[in-house]
DNA sequence: AGACCCAATTATGGATACAAAATAAACCCT
DNA sequence: AGGGTTTATTTTGTATCCATAATTGGGTCT
C-alpha cells in the first residue's frame, strides 16, 4: 500500500491494541485524519483494513467503533488458531520435512532450551522465549504447504491474541512463568520429533493441544472474569 | 455499503469466477474504472477487497493479476474448509440446539429428503439442492456462537471452491449424481444426529468427513477432464 | 404534552486533480 | 556493441471537492 496509508493502519492499531482507544469508542475517518495531519483517502483504507482484521466494527450511518472484546472472543479465537495450527502441523506431517524447515525448528527449539536450563528469571528473557516462538509457529505455517491456512490466520481478528499477549505480560509468579514457558517447550520438542516421523495424527493432536494450552493459561490469569468455554 | 464499490465488486468477481477474466491476466484500478463506467475510487476499493478474499494479487509496481487455481489449491482449500465447519460443528454440538436452528437444519434436510424420494433426474434440482446444501452449512456456521469461524470462512479465496462448483455441474451419469447427492444427505442426517446427542466427537469428525467428500468427488471428475490445471 | 416532521449537521462514498515512484525502453557514451 | 543513464509512460497514492444519506435536535401542530 502507501506509505501514510499504512502508517495510518499502524498507529491506529497500536493504538487500538495498547487500548489508547477504549472499546465501543467512535472512529471516523476525519477524526483520525485529523489527529494524523492526513487526508480522509489513507485514512478511509487505514479504517477498511481494520475492519477487514476484525479490530474495528462498521455502523451503518454513524462511523466505526472499536470492537469490545469478550471472554468468549478470547475462547473462540483459540479454537480457531488450535484448528488451523493442527491443520498445518498435520499437513506438515504428511509432506515431510526438508532441511531448513527442520533447521528452523531446531533453532527455536534450541534458544528455549538454552533460557531454560539457565538460572537467570525466565522473565528477563521473554521478549527472546516470545521471538523463537513465533519462529517456531510461522515455520509450520509456512512449511505446510498449504497457504490458504497462513492466509485465513492472518485474516482473523488479532485483538483477543493481543489481549493474551497482554495477559502473559501480568505474569507475577517467576516460578510459574517457568513452569508455563517449559511446557510450552516440551510440546515444540514432542511436535518437531512427531513431524521428523511423519507421524501427522501426533503432530495434529499435540498442535491442538499446544495451542488450547495458550487458553488455559488465560483463565488461569483472569480467573475473576467467570468461565471460558 | 457502497452502491458503485459493492457493483464493482460483483461484477470483477463474477467476472473472474465466470473466467471472463483468465489467470495470470493484469486488472488496473484504470482499466476497471473505464469498463464500468466508474471513477478509481470504487475501483480501488473493489480490488483491495478482491485482494483480500485472494482472487487476484497485487504487483509491486505492475497492477493485479488473477490468481491461477492449481490441483493443490482445491485441495489445500477443502482442508481449510474441513477444519473450519468440523470446529463449527464440533462447538455446536457443545452448545446445543435451538428451536431455529434445529428447525432451520430440519427444513433443508427434508428439501434432500423429498428430492431423493422423488423419481425425477436429480439434475432437474440441483439448484434447489444446492440451497438446502448451503442452508444446512451456513446454519451451523452462523449458529455455532464463534464468529471468528465464519469471519476466518469468508476471507479465504473462494476461487478453489468456484471450480468445484463448475465441476459439479459437469455431472454426466445421473445415478451418479444421485449417489453423491443421497451420500450428502445422509451425511447431513448424520450430523444432525450427533448435534441432537450433543455428541461432539461425532459431528466434528462426521462434518469433516463430509467436507472432505466434496473433494474427492473432485477428483474424481477432474480425473475425467485433466484440465484442472 | 406528546408525537411527528423538517432542517441542519455530520459522516461517508465517489470523482477528479496532482504528485511521486517504479518500470520499461530508448538513447548516449565509452 | 554493450552497459549505464535518463526519460517517458504506466501505476499508484494522496488531497480536495461534491453529493447523498442518516441521525439528531428543534420546532410545530394536534
Amino acid at each position: 500500500m502507501s506509505s501514510s496509508g499504512q502508517h495510518v493502519l499502524a498507529v491506529v492499531r497500536r493504538q487500538i491494541l495498547s487500548g489508547a482507544r477504549a472499546p465501543g469508542e467512535k472512529i471516523s475517518e476525519v477524526a483520525v485524519a485529523g489527529e494524523l495531519a492526513v487526508s480522509r483517502t489513507p485514512a478511509r483504507t487505514a479504517l477498511a483494513a481494520l475492519e477487514a482484521e476484525g479490530l474495528i466494527e462498521k455502523r451503518k450511518g454513524r462511523g466505526y467503533t472499536v470492537r469490545s472484546i469478550s471472554q468468549s472472543d478470547v475462547a473462540n479465537a483459540i479454537a480457531v488458531k488450535a484448528a488451523l495450527e493442527s491443520l498445518a502441523a498435520k499437513t506438515l506431517a504428511e509432506r515431510g520435512l526438508n532441511a531448513e524447515t527442520d533447521a528452523a525448528l531446531c533453532r527455536s527449539i534450541a534458544v528455549t532450551q538454552a533460557m531454560l536450563e539457565g538460572d537467570a528469571p525466565v522473565t528477563e528473557h521473554f521478549e527472546t522465549y516470545h521471538e523463537a516462538n513465533v519462529l517456531f509457529h510461522e515455520t509450520i505455517m509456512r512449511a505446510c504447504g498449504n497457504d490458504l491456512i497462513a492466509h485465513a490466520f492472518e485474516r482473523i481478528a488479532m485483538l483477543p491474541f493481543a489481549a493474551l499477549g497482554a495477559l502473559s505480560f501480568e505474569a507475577t509468579d517467576p516460578r510459574r512463568e517457568r513452569m508455563r514457558l517449559t511446557v510450552g517447550h516440551s510440546q515444540h520438542v514432542i511436535i518437531l520429533d512427531a513431524l521428523r516421523k511423519r507421524d501427522a495424527g501426533r503432530a495434529e493432536a499435540m498442535m491442538r493441544e499446544h495451542s488450547h494450552a495458550t487458553m488455559n493459561y488465560g483463565e488461569l490469569f483472569s480467573r475473576d472474569l467467570g468461565r471460558a468455554e
